[in-house]
DNA sequence: AAACAATGTGCATAAATGTGCATTTTTTTG
DNA sequence: CAAAAAAATGCACATTTATGCACATTGTTT
């Protein structure tokens, strides 16, 4: 990401100010090849505009936060991220990733590793929205009536759409687990999506934090057979494992 | 690719501004087998009718294209937001209303009345993003492949979709606004989507903030007898507003 | 046909701008 | 309070830009 235009340097740290975003002057140095004195150049042009406020270390945006959505408040992300950090090494290139409705995913997609050619299909809302801030990943939306509770697409033209695709590697979110039983979903229609998602893909995932195994939910999406992987935190209980690998689920531990 | 008329070589440098895409004059310069003297005076020229931005190295475009979507949503909100409340004065109850890629747009999102039976039709993933915390607002999301400059989708499939509807008011969003030929949009995609767009719909608004008249885009989409209306800052100015009056446009002033 | 103005182009020089480095000053952190 | 990190400052260097001028091409006039 290296341009010519010194200006447009420039233009690109003030959108990103704009969006809200803080910068930090060593990784813009690094990231444009360019010196932190140029960056810091910029950074005081800009602050001198009024566009961002300068700090130690870089600058911050005048219109702090604003810009995530609903899920940010879960202080789980931390979790969350460890599990997608480790859901992400197993990624083939070239693959046509679906991310399924949930927070869990959300996270997913920050851990999406660059360059490799990946394809990101997704009927949640607020991934999309989190993937427009990964404009290198070709995205495909899954259009229909949102379901509020949901935060995404789970009606009929959302299964008739996921029906006709070819998914390399899903990533389904889970309201809840159960060792003996399988994947839960809160309401109907995304169970039903959710099946409709997993008849169409290849290698069928499933992310999961500690709280999925407590919670309950009333409606069955799959059983362990139809799960490629669940990918657990490391703290995951003793009788919890055992309790899985009797029931077949094939489980991964994140670090 | 040396054409020997000198205006084609400056259309093919304002087409591709125009287009969203900054130019480096050395590499102009080689490109047409030209010295950068030449290639800079085309620029000169350029900058001083309004259709690019001078800098150091080259030139950038005028076009809000060239931010993404991310930062464009937090720039000048509260000038946004005084439009949208005007716009959301002119909605009928029951209305399904259609809201198009747009910064401007997203504003109007908090401004929506409540408890009016509407249902809201969107290709824009980021205001698909912020009705979800209007969840009492029916939403109708259009799929497809989502265009990362856009922020939604404006696909064949979208395309399509939308003209199976009948929309009762949509929130046309305009790249660009000229006094005498009407609406610009920067990509084809996205023009096209927004023909469509119109096609299907009954009342067609536009909302602009100053900077739209300012600014320039490649693909047209409707001239001023395709617009309901267009909604204003109150501080336009009056030449602008007498053009655009000239020329048809049904224009309103948000207070 | 010849002369003319108009325009675009390329090259010179001088001015302006951006960048990186060394040094000093300021801020943060332990 | 001391050490480390970051920022400001001054300066040398490279690149880009503006300006003036000579030259070629084109279209028009006489």
């Amino acid at each position: 990401m290296q341009n010519d235009l010194p200006l447009a340097r420039r233009d690109v740290i003030a959108g990103r100010l704009a969006a809200g975003q803080p910068v930090v002057a060593a990784e813009l140095a690094a990231e444009f090849t360019v010196s932190e004195d140029a960056i810091r150049r910029d950074l005081r042009a800009l602050a001198a505009e009024g566009r961002c406020r300068r700090v130690y270390g870089g600058a911050l945006p005048l219109s702090p936060a604003a810009m995530p959505m609903s899920a940010r408040m879960h202080s789980d992300m931390a979790r969350k991220a460890a599990l997608a950090e480790h859901a992400a090494q197993g990624i083939q290139p070239g693959e046509l990733l679906f991310l399924d409705n949930g927070s869990t995913n959300l996270a997913l997609v920050d851990a999406l590793p660059e360059d490799q050619g990946l394809t990101i299909a997704t009927n949640s809302v607020d991934i999309a929205a989190a993937l427009l801030r990964r404009p290198e990943l070709p995205l495909i939306l899954l259009g229909g009536a949102v379901d509020p509770l949901v935060g995404g697409c789970v009606d009929a033209s959302a299964v008739q759409a996921v029906s006709r695709m070819r998914i390399d590697r899903c990533f389904i979110g889970a309201c809840a687990i159960e060792a003996t039983s399988g994947v839960w979903a809160s309401t109907l229609a995304d169970a039903t999506f959710k099946r409709a998602l997993l008849a169409a893909s290849r290698q069928r995932i499933v992310l999961a934090i500690q709280a999925k195994l407590a919670a309950r939910a009333a409606h069955h999406v799959a059983d362990w057979a139809g799960i490629s992987q669940l990918i657990l935190e490391h703290d995951t209980s003793p009788e919890q494992l055992t309790a899985l690998a009797h029931a077949g689920a094939q489980t991964r531990l994140a670090s």
